[in-house]
DNA sequence: CTAGGTGCAAATTTTTTGCACATGC
DNA sequence: GCATGTGCAAAAAATTTGCACCTAG
């Protein structure tokens, strides 16, 4: 990844951070897990390069759960789900009917809007919050 | 609605703020638009109520759009169309294919999760400011 | 030398909360 | 009187930003 666009260490390491985990991580959860390895990281600079990641098409944004931005560094299309209790966000690898044209479409129609994209999120209680009780 | 829940004259007109518009908008939203009429009325209490009124399934979340949260008081199921320039949100009142209950027990089966509710969010760029450029 | 990247800390922005007071029953 | 609702301002939480420096080319 390195000659895409020349990146400098710091944004490597961010973005493999990313990259390496399913967990669609918090810009500080990336922080912490590179810290160790890299002392003179500073916050700031993950969200920046977060920043850099959703403007260059690198990653995407989940959305924000409970107050925190959640990133994504797997661009294929699909849906999440979100458990309400303990906030971790799983990949619902299967793109349904989710992507139907029509749709696109009828928006375009109706409203003039052209759709650049979407996000379908499931919200509920994940298996292990629901055996906690 | 007054007697659901013996509702405040402020709760009340948070609600009626919210039910009326379609712009699905934020808690300052709602607070400059009744500022005016309920001079003593605090940004807090819009909060507070905000947040009742998801609690008690009177209104809903749309999501976090551009740093703010955006309500919604029509409990219907529907997606959402965001634009991406200037952050109006759209209802799309067609709901065709995203209830697929089909893919709730794929859930289920797959990660054990139990979906309680889902969220389709278009993004792209609405008709006036594509015309505008 | 220049442009881009970064640390650091302060600032900004949004939302929440503690506390004292008010109000309705 | 009690439970609930509220104003106000402070606090909390997340994210952004100004500035000086640093490093690669």
């Amino acid at each position: 990844m390195q000659t895409k666009r020349n990146f400098s260490a710091k944004r490597e390491a961010i973005y493999e951070a990313l990259s390496e985990t399913k967990t669609h991580p918090t810009a500080e959860w990336v922080y912490n897990k590179l810290k160790p390895s890299i002392p003179d990281l500073s916050l700031g600079t993950v969200y920046r390069n977060l920043t850099v990641f959703k403007e260059i098409g690198l990653a995407k944004s989940v959305g924000v759960v409970n107050g925190q931005e959640r990133f994504d560094a797997d661009m294929s299309v699909h849906p999440h789900f979100v458990c309400n209790k303990c906030f971790k966000v799983i990949d619902v690898p299967k793109s349904t009917n989710f992507t139907d044209p029509a749709l696109y479409d009828y928006i375009k129609k109706e409203y003039g809007a052209v759709v650049e994209s979407h996000n379908v999120i499931f919200y509920g209680i994940c298996r292990e919050c629901s055996e906690k009780g």
